[in-house]
DNA sequence: CAATCTCGCTTGCATTTTGCAAGTCATTTG
DNA sequence: CAAATGACTTGCAAAATGCAAGCGAGATTG
């Protein structure tokens, strides 16, 4: 499975960061991150149920592109939790943006699980 | 191809918006309508020389869902702009959100043309 | 201390989506 | 009226996705 991304499609940094996380599923993996899950099975237990095939291949990729670091697992065995780096953390504003929209224009979507920072919608009622 | 989108996959909104507009090029058609493109041709002449097949596509699930309008164009025959409706416009701060973080850690990316709105970066270089 | 269980993957397909080239069809222009 | 242009559609090969199953290593359990 693709790790690797073949060739930049033009210098538009909106092409080109959507080379990198412009599918279904990168962003979610991303959004679980930044909400605190870090093993690979509180990914796979999101609602969404990502396959796992797919989970290991965003992961890869995004470990490979630098926006998540894995550590070895503090108390189990030869397990690994993930991580955003800081490159990875500076995504939020974008989830923060995505979420936004979709709470105004998606009727019946709702915020399970807020972000440990800031929100910033003054008068949200689903927030 | 695929115009209806199949089924939620859960009510979070990062999700639901995803489902409509998380794929390699909605976001790029996205961007050229609001840089000022409106026809069929403007948006297949973008750097990234989208398939005219997949703008058609992406064209008519926006349209479906509301984030553009077509009229008949002014001059033409039988031809038709494109422009973006209320809700499309308010995705706006998704594509800034992307753009800046692009900008800042993808070498070699550069804005090309600017958003005729405000930009909100006190510090950047290349904008 | 062998048998089972769980987690984190990998592998094998079937299905779906993408990408590319070519074709169509209504204007529009020379 | 012949050729060109713009906006698509169609066909098909290639890639990505989804699903189920398998697998190995370490933890648990009897």
């Amino acid at each position: 499975m693709s790790t690797a991304l073949p060739k930049r499609r033009s210098v538009c940094p909106v092409a080109c960061t959507l080379d990198l996380i412009g599918d279904k599923w990168t962003l979610l993996v991303i959004r679980d991150l930044i909400v605190g899950k870090s093993t690979f099975k509180e990914i796979t237990s999101s609602p969404e149920r990502v396959a796992t095939n797919i989970l290991a291949d965003r992961l890869k990729r995004l470990l490979a592109h630098g926006l998540i670091e894995r550590r070895p697992a503090p108390d189990h065995g030869g397990r690994f939790t993930y991580h955003l780096t800081e490159s990875g953390q500076r995504l939020e504003p974008v989830l923060a943006a995505i979420t936004d929209w979709g709470l105004e224009h998606l009727e019946g979507t709702e915020v399970r699980v807020k972000p440990p920072a800031e929100s910033n919608h003054p008068t949200e009622t689903a927030r």
